[in-house]
DNA sequence: CTTCGACGATCAGGATCTTCATTGTTTCGC
DNA sequence: GCGAAACAATGAAGATCCTGATCGTCGAAG
């Protein structure tokens, strides 16, 4: 697998060649817009890396360039926190997914993995169960087309629901994927999270997804989406 | 390396059993006291995993039994949230390190390699430099002979800076170890971080360790323990 | 049908960690 | 030396998550 950074900022461009390197990609590293646009005319890249802030050439020039000679690499932005709302227009540009700074690196690594296994489609993938989505590479969760904005834990386990909808999760198994816990319980901490969830997820929509299955666990209902 | 788990609790014993082998562990798996004695004395293991609770004997009997016949393997205990005083009991006699239910899956492979790698010899690992103190095992820091407590990213920061003390650390490297994150800053965790330890571990006492080094990042100073 | 016990839901409080705004301090060019 | 810019320290507010207590509800036994 061969990915492509461009990033002019010495020290990230660096960790994050390091990091995937070990990771046992093959990476080549461009320091400035204008190097990094030939070498993804150029190589054959199966995703492309681009911090936004650039000398020479911008992320978005390299992306419409990119774009306009018909190549269809999964490419993967990097923005600032005061530039989010670039990744409205990052996407529109038909970026498959960005990514804040700072970053934790697993997550990073994570979402590269996300993509290359998506392949050069653009479909998203996204989960679904009757009016409600999430959108794994953008992290975002919608019912009946309304942004709701949930926590780091939060998602996990509306995930963890959903990838197995219609399965009973029991809590040992819940526990372990989202808390990485090894659960002799006495301790009530999912409860409390499935609470969290239902708050912002199930209690303002029809109809409620999330059932508890009294003695077993907790399952999300699977259900057309609509 | 050979490891015998001694737990009742059967989803528990299951998890951790299947855990380690994946870890690449070999694992023997006994559900009561009396098994598991009889397992620790005629196998020979490099660690034994011992539940406090166990019918028919319990953790600190197998190990008394075992310490008596002049066994030396090291011993992690598991205990419950509301037996956390057996704790004392347990390190006295002889345990090497305990762990509270329920905890990370993470954390205890952690702790298992630690104890692997001392191997059975019985000094505990500890960071020092002038009076302070840090003990990897039972996670505690001291300095002139007092307790202090820290918090998980506390106790990371600082065990970072007394492995490497009298190096100064850059912000980045800190970033990458303490937070997994990717400095490109815009945020000043780090500072605030280090001044929350500081206010545990330096206000109070001399000599002054933390040291900041300008535009390079921190030092935590290598004394002589006094 | 009623009662009791187990299980889950809910809420408040608190610990931890991060962000943001502000203030303080050092360094360097003039 | 002076002043500005960079860098760091600090304080406070906010977000997230966990704990513990209490309340409610379901279901089985009598």
């Amino acid at each position: 697998m061969k990915i492509l950074i461009v990033e002019d900022e010495v020290k990230t461009g660096d960790y994050l060649r390091q990091g995937l390197t070990e990771a046992g990609f093959v990476v080549d590293l461009a320091r400035d817009g204008l190097d990094g646009l030939h070498l993804a005319l150029s190589g054959d890249y199966d995703l492309i890396v681009l911090d936004v802030m650039l000398p020479s050439l911008d992320g978005w020039g390299i992306l419409q360039t990119l774009r306009r000679s018909g190549r269809e690499n999964p490419v993967l932005f990097l923005t600032a926190r005061d530039q989010i709302e670039d990744r409205v227009r990052g996407l529109e540009l038909g970026a498959d997914d960005y990514l804040v700074k700072p970053f934790a690196f697993s997550e990073f690594l994570a979402r590269v993995r996300t993509l290359l296994r998506r392949g050069r489609s653009h479909e998203p993938d996204t989960l679904r169960s009757a009016n409600l989505e999430l959108d794994l590479l953008r992290r975002r969760v919608t019912r009946c087309g309304q942004r709701i904005d949930l926590t780091a834990k939060e998602f996990a386990l509306l995930e963890l629901l959903l990838r197995r909808k219609g399965e009973v999760l029991p809590r040992s198994l819940i526990a372990s994927q989202v808390w990485d816990m090894n659960f002799d319980s006495d301790t009530n901490v999912i409860e409390v999270a499935v609470r969290r969830l239902r708050v912002k997820v199930d209690d303002p929509f029809e109809p409620k997804l999330i059932r508890t299955v009294r003695g077993m666990g907790y399952v999300l209902e699977a259900m057309e989406p609509s």
